[in-house]
DNA sequence: TAGCGATGTTAAAACGTTTAACTAAGGTTT
DNA sequence: AAACCTTAGTTAAACGTTTTAACATCGCTA
């Protein structure tokens, strides 16, 4: 059977809880004992019951992580990526995260995740927009709980949120550096959080440089934000006729639309349009030309959520910390110097 | 604090024995008391602690769902959704799913998952194709493994596939009824199982219809499976000259290469070529035309998964199933009858 | 009336840990 | 030499379940 903690014992000549000692490091224990017991450990390849573990010390060694079901199943892998993160700062502390899923429309009928409501999470990491009804239902369990890109509308909460504002104001600024003035900004679904603050990032950089905002430049009620929003938002600037040398879109999904739009008008990208977009999602790279855009730091994101929620369930106290992680210009070939005509 | 069986007992005025009978259905407990400690149940929203219950019937009560980084992160969300589908099975057992990635190059020296080693799960699920070095690794945990969508190559094993066979025949027999007789197959890495057996579908259809295979016909050599080697493979196709009304791909990714090629050539799909791609993926739907092809059953195949490693995780005896999950035939507008000119 | 079988319930051991309280031995102060 | 401290280790309780064997009660039968 499974090798157990007192086999390490009688194998070194020492009690269990000596072991037990030993394995946490308390120095009450002399050197030679230790060096006997470590050896029994290594040579038995004792590995310490998780379950007898968690009893005891009234945890489960799990953290939950939620997130609906269309941000899982989207193609673009961008909370998978903050999954990967969570998992890779997981082992450091011997924690496991399980992941769930929830319906995008929960509503008060729907079942939390089996791991919330039979307590077998120690915290919880949400990640993404998240319906109320959830929120409300979860909130009862008096989890510590860490929401990643997403901010409850109501009450204080702990997060790991990027710097959209900044973010938006990079973008922008590389524009106005090239000598751009005319800048089109495309954007859906304005209520959302991070969109708004992009948007409000290129409107302050627009006036810290002396540029006067264009409303009839704002392209901001598309209805969603993918491609075919890009492209159809373009469409809609073309239409009014509005002079511009270069976009900034608020994703790189629009961004991508968008160029096929403009391409397929016959405009030469970069030569003539300059276009920005937000995320670095994996395709583009491989764009033509390959996209210019703010890169987030994805992984980390996931990284910086567990480290919270570890301190959260340690120190057993209701912090309210946001934490916002850096974003970063990445240059590539769809935005260049404007070139005066 | 957490409400135990403990509370559950003393509310309803019995041993703590008999509540743990109750609640296993034991058919010695009389239906007044069951009735009772039902009640007290339900009043004090008693969840049993998975921990110590793991604990004295020697399980963990979760299963591993291990696959490679590429085959997580990669657009689309196949694995991800046969995830979703043993999320969904695991929920009746009352297990939990726990998921981890390997590196695409797993050797000898990385480390396995840590549930793996720690042994905190009760069996296993791998899905996709996986390095042997990790195969080898793995084996000697011992654990109830059932693979998904791959079989090793060497070794009985028990594993969820999905009939790729049949999927080419299927697809192939569509367009021979369709009035077609030149078909083209495309693929790429030809020694993968699932693409092989593809081909011999193709292979046999065409047989069965008294068709003679052409090989110049077949393009199985390209580097990749993506869009790209689809492009590519009909451009060496089309340079060869040889005659073709139809083209069955081995995936939907090289289809939609293949008919962006086709259309930037200026060929009508499907008026003048039509075109069968394997996978029904995310994006078929919303391509131009939309593409018919084989439709796979992934999240069924999840299910069937998690029912498969709970078989041998409970009889405890090492069990070599192969259960193969039907293909289906998706017609949409990618595939035409043949005119003759 | 002793013995028996059926029925319903419980006591207690076991699962594998952690940790507070304790012990024993030796060393240091007074 | 009594009192006290250190050091290194051990004992035993606790965590929350499951399950087996034992027990109590009752109505029957011999």
């Amino acid at each position: 059977m499974k090798v157990t903690i007192k086999d390490v014992a009688k194998k070194s000549g020492v009690s269990i809880a000596t072991v037990s000692l030993v394995l946490h490091g308390n120095p009450r224990i002399s050197s030679e004992t230790r060096k006997r017991v470590l050896k029994a450990v290594e040579e038995l390849d004792y590995q310490p019951s998780m379950l007898a573990r968690g009893l005891v010390m009234r945890q489960t060694g799990n953290i939950g992580f939620v997130l609906t079901e269309d941000h899982f199943l989207r193609t673009e892998p961008f909370y998978t990526r903050i999954f990967l993160g969570t998992e890779f700062g997981a082992r450091d502390s011997n924690h496991f995260v399980l992941l769930a899923t929830i319906p995008t429309d929960f509503s008060e009928s729907d079942f939390l995740p089996r791991f919330i409501t039979q307590k077998n999470v120690d915290g919880l990491i949400i990640a993404g927009k998240v319906p109320d009804a959830f929120l409300e239902k979860v909130a009862r369990y008096h989890l510590p709980t860490v929401f990643v890109d997403f901010y409850p509308a109501r009450g204080e909460h702990s997060a790991i949120l990027m710097d959209n504002i900044r973010g938006g104001m990079l973008a922008t600024e590389h524009l106005i550096q090239l000598g751009h003035r005319d800048i089109a900004f495309l954007a859906g679904d304005i209520k959302h959080p991070s969109i708004r603050e992009r948007y409000l990032g290129y409107h302050s950089a627009l006036q810290q440089h002396g540029i006067a905002p264009n409303p009839e430049l704002e392209i901001i009620d598309e209805k969603k934000t993918g491609k075919e929003s890009g492209y159809h938002a373009v469409c809609t600037l073309l239409n009014k006729g509005v002079k511009f040398s270069a976009l900034f879109a608020c994703n790189d999904a629009m961004a991508i639309g968008a160029m096929e739009c403009l391409k397929k008008q016959g405009y030469k990208i970069p030569e003539q349009i300059s276009v920005v977009g937000f995320d670095d999602i994996e395709s583009d790279a491989f764009q033509d030309p390959p996209l210019t855009t703010i890169s987030v730091p994805k992984y980390d994101m996931g990284i910086e959520a567990i480290k919270l929620v570890r301190e959260m369930i340690e120190q057993k106290v209701k912090k309210n910390k946001k934490i916002i992680v850096p974003v970063e210009l990445i240059v590539r070939k769809s935005t260049a110097a404007l070139i005066e005509n």
